[in-house]
DNA sequence: AATGAATGAGAGTTCATTCAT
DNA sequence: GATGAATGAACTCTCATTCAT
């Protein structure tokens, strides 16, 4: 019996990834308003109805995918705890090249992190983790005195508007003829961090 | 006759283009599927049918919006021949300060122009202009031997990504909590200026 | 011009008279949640959203019909000013059996006044009205020391019961083997009255 | 073998009358298309199919509920065996105000006897007992020689109404500000009574 | 005996679009 | 040129009911 209902929750848990992921694709493809449940149901083989057994209704849909994308994305970029020996610096480059590929290799958890308009309300504090982190990678380097500012707020903004200028024009104009990206990702970063070094 | 045509068809064009300026309104603030031709015509005293004598649907409506953002956009930039005197650098720094100015004064047209998704093909045409308009200019630079570089492309790129960056983050997250956005413009611009220079 | 409108008026009021007309029977058959706008549209030949041109939803076709039955009621039920040469206790029989025999030959609209419960909020104040009918010819019969006790609602409310009693029998088993109704009604309503007399 | 299938009888039963129990609150609080088989389940902690074990479908349950009201109405009634002894006016007056007062004190029972109308067809016959039982008592004062007219089933039906009447606006109209209600019930009762007394 | 996943039908409602007037 | 009635398709979501497990 607990066999049985422990196989049938690893079950259902499948079945509820499989439907993000299909929705996630769909989102993507579609924006929010064009995702429809019908569709997503279609897209699965199941009935319209059967979706809600899985989630309460769209949003919940929406939401999961977000929560989903940050967890992700929090995860992929390199932790403070790591940089015991490393220079500051060379971490957040680290970190910023990482924030880039992570959001070129999963470009939907990109779009949900921060591309994404629900018609709901946007997750603000999701954001704000990620932001966290990034700033407290910066404190490293303004602490270790190798930037000229003392406004850790303001440097970090700085970075992330060059790290997600680079990564949101890639995502989103992927037959614009750019040039090597490797490169362009590199030159985009190093100068962001270099202007705001001694 | 020929005074009641010319007569008439400005008529048309003005309606045309007060539906046009009510439109703008309801797509920024309701999104793409948000928009419907019903609220437009209650918004503009029209009956909904009557809008079909000016476009021919929806997304003609949302493509002569896109149209005419970036002809806006253009016309607000710097023309290269202003430049005879100035140094190409100081030309770039004040077009790229510009191009910024000119997506937060009219966020609706930057969002029309690089933001806002379609369900129809996207136009990568009229992008293409203002791209051009920046590649003059950093031609301009590399030419005077101002910057490292010569592949005019890869530095207009790098430009682009951080000009974008700045411009979208502030336009989409209008209430996160920005340190001084003027000195953080000039902070992402000038870094990526100062990153391509000799 | 005018003429055009008037008549598409007139011909949009008469549209909405035969909507009601349908749905009212269609509410009295199936309950409240059981009418559907869809059943509706399909039994006056309307695709299910041209309904939506005449009725906000589906409560206001619902609140239609009450305010609709209780106007038809309120007009049926004698006037006080009929009153100036009639007995006070004959004015209030005459009264009490035109509130029977109007539920009678209107059942939907008495269903529809006292009877149907609406799924939003009940609409008291409409009952109001014709309680308050009642309750100033029991006032005549008062004034004219017709009547044992002095409280006007209390006797008016005795009278009510009697009313609604028999006809609310009557109209919810059709089939039942009533003896003769006339003389039940006659029956019903004499003993209430004589009940407060004195 | 035996006495493990009476045991299982019973516990069935008892699930059955818990079932009831639960769906009774609902069927009051929402109606009957309002019930949902669902929200039943819920409620008692069952899953939805399981339901269909005790009952057919969501009719049969509302069948043995009027059912099921019926029968305790019926109980609460004083039975003919009861009165040898005692006057058969005052038995009858005894026994409708047993009535009202059970119409009060179990609305819910009430309203399934009387008010609510399901889908399904209605059931004449339970009426039929509770209306029985009114007319021997009628009979009594008859052939007592108490009431002016002969015919029983015209009296029960004069005095149903009255009772039927003064119930059904208490239990349908809570919030209407009845005068006293105790002295109205025996107004109206009185007076039915009365009317039909030498 | 009991579960709960699944379905198919149907609810109210909104929309882009058409077309007779 | 302009109207607004009308349509048909689509939407989200809920339901009674079935059935493999």
């Amino acid at each position: 019996m607990r066999l049985a209902a422990a196989r049938r929750e690893k079950y259902k848990a499948e079945l509820r990834g499989g439907i993000l992921a299909a929705a996630r694709e769909m989102f993507v493809r579609d924006g929010y308003e064009g995702f429809t449940i019908r569709k997503l149901a279609k897209q699965i083989g199941f009935s319209p109805g059967n979706i809600y057994l899985y989630f309460k209704d769209k949003n919940e849909i929406f939401d999961s995918l977000v929560d989903e994308s940050f967890a992700d994305l929090l995860s992929a970029l390199p932790q403070p705890d790591d940089t015991k020996r490393e220079d500051p610096v060379e971490l957040l480059r680290r970190s910023l090249r990482t924030y880039v590929k992570f959001g070129l290799d999963h470009s939907n958890h990109y779009r949900f992190s921060f591309l994404l308009q629900s018609s709901s309300q946007p997750r603000p504090h999701k954001q704000r983790a990620a932001y966290e982190s990034l700033l407290r990678k910066v404190r490293l380097c303004i602490d270790a005195k190798r930037f000229k500012a003392n406004d850790a707020d303001f440097a970090a903004q700085a970075l992330w508007a060059a790290a997600h200028g680079i990564t949101s024009l890639f995502i989103d104009r992927p037959r614009f003829p750019w040039a090597n990206r490797a490169r362009l990702i590199d030159q985009v970063l190093d100068s962001a961090i270099a202007g705001l070094s001694r």
